[in-house]
RNA sequence: GGUCUCGUAGUUCAACGGAUAGAAUAAGCGUUUCCUAAACGUUUGAUCCAGGUUCGAUUCCUGGCGAGACCA
């Protein structure tokens, strides 16, 4: 209906106006919701064109609207405001066009190139925590929303297996896990815990002891003895002491930190993780098969957890395959003078005209920085998918200058594609008690957490759910369905560019803007279908709609481009807002009317029809959110 | 020190440059002879500060204050 007021207004416009109109002047927005109006022209353009006052343009336009558009009833002007009223037969004509649409707001599939969505990176040393889950479902659902409009989507995940962060955990399981009387060291199997909480285990022992050997070497320090440290590290330390005199509590602090640092460096378990890290470079073969048996066991344990969450990807990176990549493309882009070498050998690129800073893409012992490998993954990628036509990384706001300096540089190397990268970028996660900290003990692993709200759905659902008739399974199953689903809206109807706050008391509520609230109504809908046992049929009407029904149809009618403004602009949040929206109309309604029971029948097929659509959109929108959307609760 | 984000009811979140800045939560009151009350209705409360651009600024620009991140 817009489009159409928008081309016959401009077509119109040489005789309306005398003379021919923008585009851009005719500016359409939803109607307040105190005004009578199913769409509201904004007048202000116009006035100057017209040189009169807003009313009488608006009186203009309202005239000419009312007299050649079909299916305006009629139309009001509110200071500078044109709202346009349709008619019910109008309204009731586009319920009658969503019946006949299964897939109503979606876009055929494949219509659109094809985009790769990348919504994981995690460490294997250690477990996923809450944070993850954020990224994880924000790029979930941006791959399922994506799909939605059109493109062909292909998620993946880059594991970040390598690296002394893994040796360490693998050398502290080596040192410090007890032996049973089999002989065996500590495994999934044998003591049953999960691999990704095992090793996660080594690492905090790592840490530990690296903690105990670091103050022993600090003592000595303390008490003037450098006996064992070289001298270079000596001159150091000295120089942090003595810069901490006359500074305030911050600043001594912060050169603590550093004196610590250069502690744990002199460690011998450091050096043994460093040893180990060289001699996985090297292949080393005992090194490798230790690496690939934790490895294994960390990946059997995220499954899990990507099984309880609900997530999947259709290919995935390994760092350990990849970290090599890129320098070749360095090499190639000295000739093409992008990068310049300097005289110890390292590569940079100068990005200061573009209002960046230099970066190092290559070290001078020919070694990958990050970047290196980013770049060689990125153009690997666009080879192993031949008709990839973009990409959309999920990686954490801190990441936001590294990535605009990868794209400018795979711009530079002359990628064509580099201008379809995005990077999805969220805000952190905080806790009530401020931000994550492993080493405070406040970090909120994924599994507890996910156990947590299934378990809490558990008691809120015996407390007042409808579970007749379901049996032991079907119950588990909609715990887990309205914990999680919780937990998904959550996380998500947040603008996932900005920093959240995690209540783990309001994660868990039923009732307000929530997922349960939105379950609820789905499930309260499916139910009330089936009591009516409703088959569509094309629906007449002889009696008035009422507001509350007319609402509902407007806000389905919204749905379509809700969803195309969710993937323009990669956010979930648009489509939870949208679906609490939709609820919180179609729960007024519900309140208001009878259904099921309404004995006009006209009137009675239009409510449950309106009823369907309400399931149906809803249903498709919560599953593109990764919520599911249960039949009873 | 440089660059980048963000500042909205007590709290957590909304608002393509548009009308009287919306919700949720917390608190009170009310609604089940009728389709699931995990619902609905109702009452109170906010744009960090100072300028500028505009018919119109929470939104854009400049400066300050505050929070966070990145870079060395």
């Amino acid at each position: 209906m817009e489009q159409h007021i928008r081309q016959a207004l401009i077509a119109a416009a040489p005789d309306l106006f005398g003379a021919a109109i923008n585009d851009t002047l005719i500016q359409f927005q939803q109607t307040r919701r105190d005004m009578e109006g199913d769409l509201t022209l904004v007048v202000f353009p116009f006035v100057k064109m017209l040189r009169c006052s807003p009313q009488e343009a608006g009186d203009k336009l309202k005239q000419w609207i009312e007299s050649h558009i079909e299916g305006v009833s009629h139309c009001n002007v509110v200071s500078g405001f044109l709202n346009i009223v349709f008619t019910n037969a109008y309204w009731l004509e586009q319920l009658n066009q969503m019946q006949d649409q299964p897939n109503y707001g979606l876009a055929p599939a494949n219509s659109k190139p094809t985009v790769m969505v990348e919504y994981a990176s995690p460490n294997t040393n250690k477990p996923l925590h809450l944070g993850h889950l954020r990224n994880i479902f924000l790029g979930a659902s941006v791959a399922e929303i994506l799909r939605a409009v059109g493109h062909k989507v292909v998620r993946t995940q880059v594991i970040n297996d390598r690296g002394i962060h893994i040796c360490k955990s693998m050398l502290a399981w080596e040192k410090f896990s007890p032996v049973n009387a089999r002989g065996e060291r500590e495994t999934p199997a044998n003591t049953g815990l999960k691999g990704d909480k095992l090793v996660g285990k080594y690492y905090v022992e790592f840490d530990r002891a690296l903690q105990i050997e670091a103050k022993a070497i600090m003592a000595q320090w303390q008490s003037g003895n450098f006996s064992d440290t070289p001298t270079a590290i000596e001159e150091a330390v000295l120089n942090f002491e003595k810069a901490k005199e006359g500074k305030d509590e911050k600043a001594i602090a912060a050169l603590d930190d550093k004196i610590k640092e250069l502690a744990k460096n002199q460690t011998a378990i450091l050096h043994e993780a460093k040893e180990m890290l060289v001699k996985w470079e090297a292949r080393d073969p005992q090194v490798y098969l230790l690496w690939t048996t934790m490895n294994g066991w960390v990946y059997a344990g995220f499954d899990q957890t990507y099984a309880q969450m609900g997530v999947s990807f259709d290919k995935l990176y390994y760092e350990s395959d990849t970290f090599l990549l890129g320098k070749d493309q360095v090499m190639e882009g000295i000739k093409s003078d992008v990068f310049y070498q300097k005289p110890d050998g390292s590569v940079w690129i100068d990005l200061t005209a573009d209002g960046l800073d230099e970066k190092l893409v290559l070290r001078s012992d020919g070694t990958a920085v990050y970047m290196t490998q980013d770049i060689g993954t990125a153009i690997d990628r666009f080879k192993d998918f031949p008709d990839l036509h973009g990409m959309v990384y999920t990686v954490g706001n801190e990441q936001d200058y590294h990535f605009k300096v990868l794209f400018l540089i795979l711009q530079k190397l002359g990628y064509a594609w580099a201008n379809n990268c995005f990077h999805l970028s969220y805000g952190m996660v905080d806790l009530p008690s401020g931000k994550m900290k492993s080493r405070e003990g406040t970090v909120v692993d994924a599994d507890d957490l996910m156990a947590e709200v299934i378990e809490k759905a558990k008691e809120m659902t015996q407390e007042r759910g409808h579970l007749e008739g379901l049996d032991n399974a079907a119950r588990e199953q909609l715990y887990t369905q309205i914990g999680l689903g919780g937990l998904k809206y959550y996380l998500l109807k947040v603008d996932p560019k900005k920093r959240m706050l995690f209540n783990p008391e309001e994660s868990i509520d039923l009732t307000g803007n929530t997922g349960p609230f939105l379950q609820y109504a789905h499930a309260r809908i499916s139910t009330l279908l089936e009591k009516a046992a409703y088959v569509p049929t094309p629906l007449s009407l002889t009696t008035p709609m009422r507001p509350e029904e007319k609402e509902i149809i407007k806000q389905l009618a919204l749905f379509g481009t809700t969803l195309e403004e969710a993937a323009k602009g990669y956010s979930p949040a648009l489509l939870a807002n949208y679906s609490y929206e939709l609820v919180k109309l179609y729960n007024t309604f519900y309140q208001s009317v009878k259904i099921v029971i309404e004995p006009d029948a006209d009137v009675r097929q239009f409510r449950l029809s309106l009823s369907a659509k309400v399931r149906q959109v809803l249903a498709q929108a919560l599953g593109l959110l990764g919520v599911e959307a249960p039949q009873r609760m």
